[in-house]
DNA sequence: TTATGGATTAGCT
DNA sequence: GCTAATCCATAAA
């Protein structure tokens, strides 16, 4: 019996026990949920990218087990949260089993619900723009308030957590892989995953498949 | 102990 | 289009 919270079903952990490829696909549309107090923002999910185990020269876990990609080697459906160029956090999902490694970087959302909320995360002084509210993994994990302290290593497949993933029965009319972006190892394969023509890209698409 | 570079962003030219 | 900002994990010494 699926988890539901107000229509919406709650992904469960076997759907983040598989490959980040596929769970990075299945990933685009459906919806990132933050409970805070009463109020609840919500995003839909518009890019995303895959990074594998310790084949993958990109990857965090490319290096073997340690203190800090912990949770990409923990079990799946956990936060894995990192800091990044003195600025930035990032979000990813960890997925296979406890013991591999691999997880998917969000990158870019589409927000629907919260929005007065993450504008002034986000530290805009204008409200309606909402392109730079959360196009972008540092502004995402900055709108929806995300911190390695406060959420990594965070299980997103309970109903008792205050950060998830759910099915509102959205699905994309097409899906298109690219080559991922910002790295310099393993940068041809095409493991960037967006929802093609939606405005809260991070940016165009580089190449194609 | 010191050096290097990174899964980025905002602001300026 | 270009680059400074700014921290930390990892590599090198």
């Amino acid at each position: 019996m699926a988890t539901r919270q107000h229509g919406l079903r709650i992904l469960a952990r076997k759907f983040y026990d598989r490959d980040p490829r596929q769970v990075a696909r299945d990933l685009l549309g459906k919806v990132l949920v933050r409970r805070r107090g009463k109020n609840r923002l919500k995003a839909r999910i518009v890019e995303v990218e895959a990074y594998l185990g310790e084949g993958d020269a990109a990857a965090h876990a490319a290096a073997g087990r340690t203190a800090r990609n912990e949770a990409l080697f923990g079990p799946p459906g956990h936060a894995y949260v990192y800091f990044i160029y003195g600025n930035h956090w990032c979000f990813n999902v960890s997925c296979l089993p406890d013991g591999i490694a691999g997880g998917v970087l969000f990158r870019a959302l589409e927000p629907m619900e919260g929005i007065d909320e993450m504008s002034r995360a986000r530290h805009l002084a204008d409200v309606g723009n909402l392109k730079v509210l959360t196009s972008g993994p540092g502004r995402l994990a900055e709108a929806f308030g995300i911190t390695r302290q406060r959420d990594n290593n965070k299980d997103l497949t309970s109903a008792q957590s205050d950060l998830w993933i759910a099915d509102d029965g959205f699905h994309p009319p097409r899906i298109v892989a690219c080559r991922r972006i910002g790295i310099t190892k393993a940068a041809d394969l095409p493991l960037r995953y967006l929802i093609p023509g939606s405005p809260f890209l991070s940016r165009k698409q580089v190449g194609l498949m």
